[in-house]
DNA sequence: GCCGTTTTCGGCCCGACTGTTTTCAGTCG
């Protein structure tokens, strides 16, 4: 079993145990348990046998690694077994409705004997909810919206769906009179891949114009709620907004407290604890006496912190190098001077070589490479040896309109489903930058696609590893190949890492960037950009790699030019 | 169920909102 499927199991442990009426603390540590599998960069699978290994990972105890080590062994456990007998799969998903938790999914299941969705559905039209302890008329009908919602919105949105809403809605509130700050906060502040739910945090003004010109905004469809301080929409799109009006004098610490993570807020608050102070949203206090709370970094410094870039808020060991001053300076948009992986018409882009060219310098670029598909992809026109030799002719043409921008000549090669690469090395020696790529067999299972990946790899023509895993959010899962494995081979043999900025695929993932920076991997982030907009998407892959902890000096196409061709040129 | 230069027992993060109640449980973030 992989990490991500060990969590799920000690995940859904937790809410059955939750639903079961178990001690609050053995259902959190459950919930923290799997927190840590998914987030742990060795396989649990590899350190299953070793003596002690697992139990020394905080927050893993004895029971906890008893249960990793069934799970990894059989691929089961007796307590899961035991409660999956006694609570189904639905009855488990109903605690991801809005307005449902552990304890009204308990009197569900045990009154009125729920098992699933229909059920449940059925019940509430009927109005049989309504009588319940704890339910009413309105939880009753909370759960059938929460039910349409659910299936019309079963996922999480992109980031970069959200962006343009939350940034209009952001400036909508920020252009009412009297409103000094307006924050985007919560996971969208901290950059991760796909959002739930938007927080937006402002200062100032008079609260009802400010709610007003927030829920008024042409792309809300439904006011969920609105109180004093806080007002509730969903949009058109169905993402959620929440608007939190706070005190100036505390927005610090509120913008601290709604960018989370949660995770992260836990531990700052022991931290506080262990000083004999209390952190809320409202600031870091001793009794009565406010000792920060007006701006992050005097909070984070009250509490001998260095302020904490979001996207590092995590809990994955950023708060004990922001104790040592020690936090890595982060990659940022600006110090990306190329992008290395985008196609034209000769594939399958919409624009040409020298549109695709202008837009790369008019985005501040230094360099670019222009990558066509291979012939494997027939579909996308891609190249074989002949179109590759006419190809050079091509861009040495394009370098002759385009004098002191230099444009290199790449080409997207697929990995075929035994790890050879769709062209001859004698091709491949022409072109002045490689990169291969999964476009198939994605189902593989993960010893043969791990030497499926390793044999391409070891091609010494290969510069980079474009969309890694092939994954695609919320649609395809990554190629399993041991990512461990692969990128500490990435490392000796010189071959880079893509984080590849497509919204939608941000290959390699945080957490596998992570793995492969551990490893020692260079990295490259490209668009893979197939038309000129999609150039702009660069800044979602700069996301992704600040997520992973990643500097300038672990990305390849930071480097200026020659520097660049240097440091490719340590392959043969 | 986890943890411990005080503890092997007794703690474990905290406040707002909703809808249920008529002082508060449940849910959420």
């Amino acid at each position: 079993m992989t990490n991500a499927e060990i969590a799920r199991v000690l995940e859904r442990v937790a809410i059955r145990l939750e639903i079961d009426g178990a001690n609050v603390f053995r259902v959190r540590a459950y919930k923290e348990g799997a927190r840590i599998v998914a987030e742990h960069a060795e396989a649990m699978s590899a350190i299953a046998n070793e003596p002690g290994a697992l139990e020394a990972i905080k927050g893993i105890g004895k029971d906890l690694a008893a249960r990793i080590r069934d799970l990894v062994a059989t691929g089961r456990t007796d307590v899961d077994d035991e409660l999956r007998a006694k609570i189904p799969d639905d009855v488990v998903d109903f605690t991801q409705l809005q307005g449902l938790g552990p304890k009204r999914v308990k009197t569900l299941f045990e009154e009125l004997g729920i098992r699933d969705r229909a059920a449940l559905e059925a019940a509430a039209k009927e109005g049989r909810l309504r009588d319940l302890k704890g339910f009413g008329e309105k939880v009753e009908q909370n759960v059938l919206k929460a039910l349409a919602t659910a299936s019309q919105w079963a996922g999480r949105m992109l980031l970069a769906g959200a962006w343009p809403l939350a940034h209009a809605l952001a400036e909508r509130v920020a252009a009412v009179k009297g409103v000094e700050q307006v924050e985007l906060a919560g996971s969208f502040r901290r950059r991760k891949e796909t959002v739930g739910d938007v927080d937006v945090l402002a200062c100032g003004g008079d609260p009802e114009t400010v709610m007003e010109a927030f829920a008024t905004h042409e792309s809300v469809a439904e006011v969920l709620g609105r109180g004093d301080t806080k007002c509730s929409v969903r949009l058109k799109t169905g993402l959620q907004v929440d608007l939190r009006l706070v005190p100036r004098e505390s927005f610090g610490a509120a913008l601290m407290y709604f960018t989370g993570s949660k995770e992260h807020n836990i531990e700052l608050r022991k931290l506080a604890i262990e000083k004999g102070w209390s952190l809320n949203e409202y600031g870091l206090t001793e009794g009565d006496r406010v000792i920060a709370s007006a701006t992050e970094a005097e909070v984070y410094a009250a509490l001998g912190l260095a302020w904490i870039p979001p996207e590092l808020r995590e809990a994955r060991g950023e708060i004990a190098l922001a104790a040592k001053h020690a936090l890595p300076r982060l990659l940022e948009r600006e110090d990306l001077r190329a992008d290395l992986h985008m196609h034209t018409t000769r594939s399958d882009g919409k624009h040409s070589i020298d549109e695709m060219v202008e837009a790369a310098k008019a985005r501040g670029h230094e360099y670019v490479a222009i990558t066509e598909h291979s012939k494997a992809l027939a579909m996308a026109n891609g190249f074989d040896a002949a179109r590759v030799r006419q190809s050079a002719k091509e861009i040495a043409a394009a370098r002759e309109r385009h004098p002191g921008f230099p444009i290199l000549h790449g080409l997207e090669v697929d990995i075929l489903g035994d790890g050879e690469l769709d062209l001859d090395d004698e091709t491949l020696a022409r072109l002045d930058w490689v990169i291969v790529s999964i476009h198939s067999r994605f189902d593989q299972a993960p010893e043969v696609a791990t030497a499926r990946v390793l044999k391409a790899i070891e091609n010494p023509y290969v510069h980079a590893m474009g969309h890694p895993t092939g994954r695609l959010i919320g649609s395809r899962e990554p190629v399993p190949f041991d990512v461990e494995q692969v990128t500490a081979a990435a490392a000796r043999l010189g071959v880079a890492m893509e984080i590849n900025a497509s919204p939608d695929r941000l290959d390699l993932s945080d957490v596998h960037a992570r793995i492969a920076r551990a490893n020692g991997c260079k990295f490259v982030i490209d668009t893979d950009a197939h038309a000129t907009g999609q150039l702009d998407q660069l800044q979602f892959g700069v996301f992704q790699a600040r997520r992973a902890g990643l500097t300038r000096e672990d990305v390849l196409n930071a480097l200026p030019y020659e520097e660049f061709l240097a440091a490719i040129r340590r392959r043969p």
